[in-house]
DNA sequence: GAATCGTGGGC
DNA sequence: TGCCCAAGATT
C-alpha cells in the first residue's frame, strides 16, 4: 500500500482524474464534455470568459439559471460590448459582486475594440482584462485554449489540500497549493484537467462529508489516510461582522410608479438601481428624515435584515405616496416596482413596502 | 496581507 | 437562526 504511494507521481495522478472525468464529467451549458473535445471540438472563447466571470464566488447552480439569458441577449462579444452598461448591469441584477458586471462590460468593450473581438490566448494578456484575475486568466487560457495552466480555485485548494494534508491555514497556504497546482497540470488534456480538479472538488471532494468512498484518488490522499479530511484546508477564524442601519425610502407616485435612484459608479452595489437611502452606520439610527428624497406623509413599512459579506444591514423601510411624479433628480427615474431590475437588497426593501399595501395603481 | 465587494442554499 | 460556503478581483 504505502509502496504504492510512493510510486505516485504527478503524471499517474492527472491520467487516473481525466479517466474520473470520462465517465463522471458534469454536463453543463457553457462546457465542451471530454467526448466532444476528443472529436475535436473546442469551447467559444467568449462562453468561457462569460460563463467564468459569471462563477467568480458564485454556484454553478445559480450560474445555470443565470447564463442562457445572457448568451441569447448578447451572443458574441461584440454584441455585449455594443451594450449600454445600464442595460448589462440591469441583467446581472441579484448576482451580487457588481463590480464583476462592470468590468465584464468594460472587458468586452477593450476585447472588441482593441483585439477585433479575438479573446487572448495566454495567461498574460487575458490577465490584463479588467475582471481577469489568476484564476480566472489560468481557467480560460486551460479551457479555451488548452494552455498547461494552473487553475487554482476554492475546489482545486481544497483538493490539494486535503490530497497533501497542507498543515498552512489559508490564506497563507495558497503558495504551497498553488506549488502542487503548477506540479500537476498535465500538458495533455489540461482544460479537461481543470475541469476534472474542480468536478471533483465540487461532486466528491466537498467542504463537508466528502465521498471518500468513490473519489478516484483515495487511495494517494494524505488527510484520507490521517482520518479526516474535512479539516482540510486548514482555515484563520474569523471575526464577527458589525450590524449597520439605516434607512430606505419607497416614494409612489399615484400611478404606482416608484422613485429610484442610480447608485455611485463604485463602491458597494455600484452602479446599480435602488430606493434612495440614508446613509448606513453602525451607532444607532441617526436622523432618517433628512435622507428622505421629497417631503411626504412617510409611514414605517417594516425593516429588511440583510448580510452583505462583511457586515449586517438593518434598513428600516418608510413609504408614502406624492400627489404626482415629481421631476427625478438628475440620477434618479421613475419606474415600475413590479419590473425593476433590483440588487436583492433593494428588491426586499422595496417589496416590504408593496406589502405595506403600497405602489399598487 | 488585509479589506472590500452580494447572494442563495445547506445544515 | 446564524454561520459557512461557492469556478475571486481589486486596491
Amino acid at each position: 500500500m504505502s509502496a504504492r504511494v510512493e510510486k505516485e507521481t504527478p503524471r499517474t495522478i492527472a491520467a487516473r482524474l481525466l479517466a474520473w472525468y470520462d465517465a463522471h464529467a458534469r454536463d453543463l451549458p457553457w462546457r465542451i464534455g471530454p467526448a466532444a473535445r476528443k472529436q475535436g471540438a473546442r469551447p467559444d472563447p467568449y462562453a468561457v470568459w462569460l460563463s467564468e466571470v459569471m462563477l467568480q464566488q458564485t454556484t454553478a447552480a445559480t450560474v445555470r439559471r443565470r447564463y442562457a439569458d445572457f448568451i441569447a441577449r448578447w451572443p458574441t462579444v461584440e454584441a455585449l460590448a455594443a451594450a449600454p452598461l445600464d442595460e448589462v448591469l440591469g441583467a446581472w441584477a441579484g448576482l451580487g459582486y457588481y463590480a464583476r458586471a462592470r468590468n465584464l462590460h468594460a472587458c468586452a468593450r477593450a476585447v472588441a475594440r482593441d483585439r477585433g473581438g479575438a479573446f487572448p490566448d495566454t495567461e498574460e494578456e487575458l490577465r490584463a482584462l479588467p475582471g481577469v484575475g489568476r484564476y480566472t486568466a489560468a481557467a480560460i487560457a486551460a479551457i479555451a485554449f488548452d494552455r498547461p495552466a494552473a487553475v487554482v480555485d476554492g475546489n482545486v485548494e481544497r483538493v490539494l489540500a486535503r490530497l497533501f494534508a497542507v498543515e498552512t491555514p489559508l490564506p497563507a497556504g495558497k503558495t504551497a497549493i498553488r506549488a502542487k497546482a503548477e506540479a500537476l497540470a498535465p500538458h495533455e488534456r489540461p482544460g479537461d484537467f481543470a475541469q476534472a480538479m474542480m468536478d471533483l472538488g465540487a461532486m466528491v471532494c466537498t467542504p463537508r462529508k466528502p465521498a471518500c468512498g468513490v473519489c478516484p484518488l483515495s487511495d494517494v490522499c494524505r488527510a484520507r489516510r490521517d482520518g479526516n479530511p474535512e479539516l482540510y484546508p486548514r482555515k484563520a477564524p474569523r471575526g464577527d461582522k458589525p450590524v449597520r442601519r439605516g434607512a430606505a425610502f419607497a416614494l409612489f407616485a399615484p400611478d404606482g410608479a416608484v422613485l429610484l435612484e442610480r447608485r455611485p459608479p463604485e463602491g458597494l452595489l455600484g452602479g446599480m438601481l435602488g430606493l434612495p437611502t440614508s446613509p448606513w452606520t453602525e451607532d444607532g439610527a441617526a436622523a432618517p428624515s433628512r435622507a428622505a428624497p421629497a417631503r411626504a406623509r412617510w409611514r414605517h413599512a417594516g425593516a429588511v435584515r440583510h448580510a452583505f459579506t462583511h457586515f449586517h444591514l438593518d434598513l428600516d423601510v418608510y413609504a408614502a405616496v406624492g400627489a404626482r411624479r415629481k421631476k427625478p433628480a438628475a440620477n434618479q427615474l421613475w419606474a415600475d416596482p413590479e419590473t425593476a431590475r433590483l440588487p436583492t437588497v433593494m428588491r426586499k426593501a422595496l417589496d416590504r413596502a408593496r406589502g405595506a399595501g403600497f405602489g399598487k395603481p
